[in-house]
DNA sequence: TCATGCCGGTTCACTATTATCACCAGTAGT
DNA sequence: ACTACTGGTGATAATAGTGAACCGGCATGA
């Protein structure tokens, strides 16, 4: 089935930074030759999962994504199970909350809620951080296959701050220690003067399928605060695994 | 690629009816050996496209859709280019409209906005409609390939009501006046009691994606309704379609 | 004006893959 | 204890996918 892995792989490079590819260029991106590419392409093109811009010829992705979304939505709702967590999130901490979803090794945030306060963290629907520094994408690595933690090291750890940590002795400890904590607070690591806490979410199989984190300027981010949004972003976290299914002792901290 | 065609098909099984599958069931319902069958699902889970509820077994489609779908809905604007038009055609017509998708030789409305009035027709988000017997349905075929009209015929017509067209001559005929027109005005082929007037909406390619309709009950369908509505569903079609890149003269009616 | 280099797309000899069937273990009903 | 399902697996027979070289077109630049 590795022609299927190859397909599916296609799709995985599109995103909101690069929505569209030329052959050539999806081909260099993959690795895969043209030839095969464009194959891959036709067969996705079939099914309405890729389409082609006739005047460009550029690819991106086509309508029938949007049906398989809306199945899974409302076969198993995630929007649904996460928007009232975090409404919770922003009413007890007064800060930003957001739900990142982990697929395929990369980590976007899907849904947002923001603080009222006019100094306040905001983000962009979807938007893909970097795994390795920013508190969803380190605690959802956190519970991780050994491959897709090796994956991520393998390209190197880019440095965001002056904070980011970019050696991978240190940045395994930090993992084992996310492991035994349930959870991950992040000081400047991504962004300057920008503090986050997070938490992973489970699915029924146990297997990290995003974050809930809350996020504050370092301002306000004393360790009163610290205390208050962690413990609420950790019980909203456990509260989504179970809803997904997972089965979470929840009395960790 | 026709691995790859099998792994998508899978994909398309799964439906709002039916949104999870034994691994037999769906060996069963793709026609694919048990064998092939798990190891397409195997492929397409370590992509995140498919999920397995480890306690029933069962297999359905996973996160990995809505990341696709968000990253499709940010670059190529859907809903937003949808909804408006369909505000104004309640707003004009005082019925319900709704926009359907076509995908995969299935039609599914995603999005929908009902009349004010208490008697009205209700819609259910992401529902599946018969191809041959929904306005929308209609119009979408009657701009398809042939394939996929001889795909639709080779099934036979079900019947629904008493006016569903079973005959494919006379279906055919029915298409071939659908292309001359451009529209659809069903009476009650689907339903008892609910008339509906559906136009298709192309996209850059010029096939056709999906439609734009508006149904009412039939003692509201006297010729002066048909006519104000026939003229909103056509032009609001017409901007969805130039909204996608299509290129419409506009001026059929 | 000609040369270079990239683009999307295609061809065909070469090589890898996938399909199928029989089978296993488990479970529910008779 | 027998039957008929289920999910899942492994080895051989049969079929598939791969990729270097090529095409025409289009820019850039000498």
């Amino acid at each position: 089935m590795q022609t299927v892995d190859k397909a599916v792989e296609l799709l995985g490079y599109f995103s909101e930074r690069q929505p569209e590819f030329g052959l050539s260029e999806l081909a260099r991106t993959s690795g895969f030759d043209k030839a095969s590419t464009r194959r891959l392409l036709l067969a996705l093109i079939k099914h309405d999962y890729i389409e082609q811009n006739p005047t460009t010829k550029a690819y991106r992705l086509g309508i029938g994504v949007l049906r398989l979304a809306r199945v899974r939505e409302t076969s198993t709702p995630t929007e649904a199970i996460v928007n009232p967590l975090l409404q919770k999130l922003v009413a007890i901490t007064g800060e930003s909350a957001h739900f990142s979803l982990l697929s395929g090794g990369r980590i976007s945030s899907v849904g947002i809620v923001e603080s009222s306060k006019s100094n306040r963290i905001s983000f962009v629907q979807g938007e893909e951080g970097a795994i390795h520094a920013t508190s969803s994408g380190i605690v959802c690595l956190a519970f991780s296959s050994d491959e897709s933690i090796n994956e991520v090291l393998k390209d190197g750890l880019e440095a965001f701050t002056e904070h980011t940590i970019t050696d991978a002795r240190q940045f395994r400890k930090m993992l084992q220690a996310v492991r035994n904590e349930g959870y991950h607070i992040n000081h400047e690591l991504y962004e300057k003067d920008v503090c986050s806490i997070a938490a992973p979410v489970f699915n029924q199989a146990m297997r990290p399928i995003g974050a809930l984190a809350v996020a504050a300027p370092t301002s306000r981010f004393g360790s009163g605060a610290k205390k208050q949004i962690l413990t609420a972003v950790y019980e909203a976290a456990a509260a989504a695994s179970r809803a997904f299914g997972a089965e979470i002792d929840g009395s960790k901290l």
